[in-house]
DNA sequence: GAGGGTATCTTGACGCTGTCAAGTTCAGCA
DNA sequence: TGCTGAACTTGACAGCGTCAAGATACCCTC
């Protein structure tokens, strides 16, 4: 990629998304310009739109990379083999601090998976759907796998379940993300009363 | 009002929050622009400024009527003195719809109220502060005495536990929000998981 | 009633944004 | 060798938030 010519970057995709990150954790999601992100890649101001369709294609392909992340974390701190019970409020506590880290490590980011502009605004591209949906069914796999290896009440429904302990996660991180939750300190005790209620499904004795 | 000079408008302020109100509503956050809503309201462009410090000044004097608004349906839908627990669930079902509802009925609305723009953007202003926080204790407060008044396992603190139902019914709100629970059909359902898992910390027997 | 201070509103201008249109450069293949 | 097409550039436009400076009309005081 060095001996190519000034002229044809040569590698510019990936260029422009690393630089776009890094201008994402800096600025926001509204700080990051196009304009802006051309310049500080060394290219004039439509050279993106030869690689992305849109502004909003752009976000979508950031969000990708998010997801890819995500999935990549959820499949680490999840193992697939369920151990006992104790083992079970280990696995997520460390599972859930692990979210909260990914999330307000980068905030923007996670507003930026997340958010409606992506997923509103225009239509979400093909890829950044399957990537996402694709997380969200390890997501809901791995938690309710866990449950499902536990004594549950019946009629319990580990899929349900999983969801709205994915709905918990999320609201915890978009109030401590958005500035709603301000006290940092507050945080460990909230998430593990969000565990506590992940957890209040399963029978009192387990 | 009406007999004013066509140059001093002489309600512009409630004017601009109304019709403010309406462009969020049809186009969003990013949509309101306050030039588009000068021309609506038939003012010149700089007018709002003798009015609002800043666009976001205004964002913030939206949020914080829709506040007043939240604060207002928490109040009438979570009766002070609590009845028996049967009562209770249908008090959380009737409240956690009524939640969801006022969300998704103005999705940009809760948006802006919740969103990071406000929060850490630039300061939220004094008024807005207060009045969300208002609006955040009584939740707590209600929901709280809600659980306290029930039979609670020792060592609960209902504070937390209502601070985490919050993030619960918060995180559901922006999975429907933002477009990620598309399946409108799901909601009821997810909804009841949640409250069942809000529930779920009451000791069995309740 | 007259005059001045002040709140209210207006117009002009600037730099920023995303992006359409049209031109330039260059690599790789026939 | 010459052509095709991808990669990149420059020009232009409308829209944005908002600073600065000027115009207007109300209200209070004399």
């Amino acid at each position: 990629m060095a001996g190519h010519s000034p002229y044809h970057h040569g590698d510019l995709r990936s260029a422009l998304l690393q630089e776009a990150n890094l201008m994402l954790k800096e600025s926001g999601i509204d700080g990051l310009s196009l304009r802006q992100l051309a310049e500080r890649v060394g290219v004039s101001r439509m050279a993106p739109y030869h690689h992305f369709r849109d502004k909003h294609d752009l976000l979508c392909a950031l969000a990708t990379e998010g997801f890819h992340e995500l999935d990549r974390l959820i499949e680490q701190t999840t193992p697939g083999s369920t151990p006992q019970a104790q083992d079970l409020q280990a696995t997520l506590v460390r599972f859930v601090g692990d979210y909260l880290r990914f999330a307000i490590d980068n905030p923007n980011r996670y507003e930026l998976m997340f958010g409606r502009p992506i997923w509103q605004g225009a239509n979400p591209s093909a890829e950044l759907k399957e990537t996402a949906f694709a997380c969200f069914r390890h997501y809901a796999e791995r938690i309710s796998s866990l449950l499902a290896q536990q004594r549950l009440p019946k009629g319990a429904r580990p899929l349900r379940i999983a969801q709205a302990s994915w709905a918990t996660l999320h609201g915890l991180c978009r109030l401590m993300i958005d500035g709603i939750y301000v006290n940092q300190a507050d945080m460990e005790e909230v998430s593990h009363e969000a565990i506590r209620l992940m957890l209040a499904v399963l029978p009192p004795t387990s």
